[in-house]
DNA sequence: GATAATATAGTCGTGTGCGATTAAATCGCA
DNA sequence: TGCGATTTAATCGCACACGACTATATTATC
């Protein structure tokens, strides 16, 4: 059995997740950041001073992809990397002033992304849910 | 305003596509695909001998993705790329013998991820008319 | 029939993702 | 205390994605 790709519910999550990026590619670009960039900042700006392993627990990437983006955000001057004293195999990565004055200049994307979708909050909210339900079956928990 | 990443619908998307391609990912490894690639391919399947931009527009991807995508699946046997003799601006994609055989290798996939996903077909498929209702709204239709 | 506009693939540069591996620090346990 | 196992980032190589641009072919307009 062969499925065509608009049945294909691996193809839908594929495409929808690439329309999402599109939507926040000039609302990013404004900021200067990509769309990885801005999900790791969002984590930040939640819970500041966390290290590599930590943020990749929570957008779920691993260090191979964390470590030269946030090398390039700290050449952009949006977060500093330093070895902790008491574990020097972790490295902390801490928000700089500017860093911390993107999450205000951000503040207003939420609003722009939801009135694209087209859909009520509530509808969102349930979508969500059953999107982040299925994520947690495929990773076996 | 700023959300946290498990408010995000964005986020939900972006982290069950990769759990998804996670899945995947051994199941492709036994035919030597990868992921975007089993895609273009099931667009093959279904319809042989496409042009590059009708297979975009169907796993929506320009040519500056699908077109070193697309000799890679050359350089390995499974399509062949030729000028169109009417319309010499367009390249022609057709499955070669092999191609055409890992349709039946690749048969069993569905089945083993709607067994991941731990959600009934009936559920999957309302999820994903959901997800593709989201797409088109994202992408302005 | 010449030429501007459009369509189609392709090229290039940057930034992810990720499997495999490495280097260094810490921990566990005899 | 010493030393193997584990943890943590980092490195490397490959394959997407995609914006910007280019080259060529076709179409439209006069």
């Amino acid at each position: 059995m062969t499925l065509t790709l608009p049945d294909m519910i691996c193809f839908a999550l594929y495409s929808a997740t690439h329309a999402m990026q599109h939507v926040y590619k000039p609302l990013l670009d404004d900021l200067g950041l990509t769309y990885p960039q801005y999900l790791v900042l969002t984590a930040l700006w939640e819970q500041d001073r966390q290290t590599v392993g930590a943020l990749g627990r929570q957008v779920q990437l691993e260090s191979n992809t964390l470590t030269p983006l946030l090398k390039r955000l700290e050449e952009r001057g949006f977060v500093t990397r330093t070895r902790d004293d008491r574990d020097e195999r972790q490295v902390n990565i801490t928000l700089t002033e500017p860093g911390r004055a993107l999450q205000a200049r951000a503040a207003h994307i939420p609003a722009c992304v939801l009135e694209k979708t087209g859909l009520s909050v509530d509808d969102l909210t349930r979508l969500r849910d059953q999107i982040t339900t299925l994520r947690d079956h495929l990773r076996g928990a």
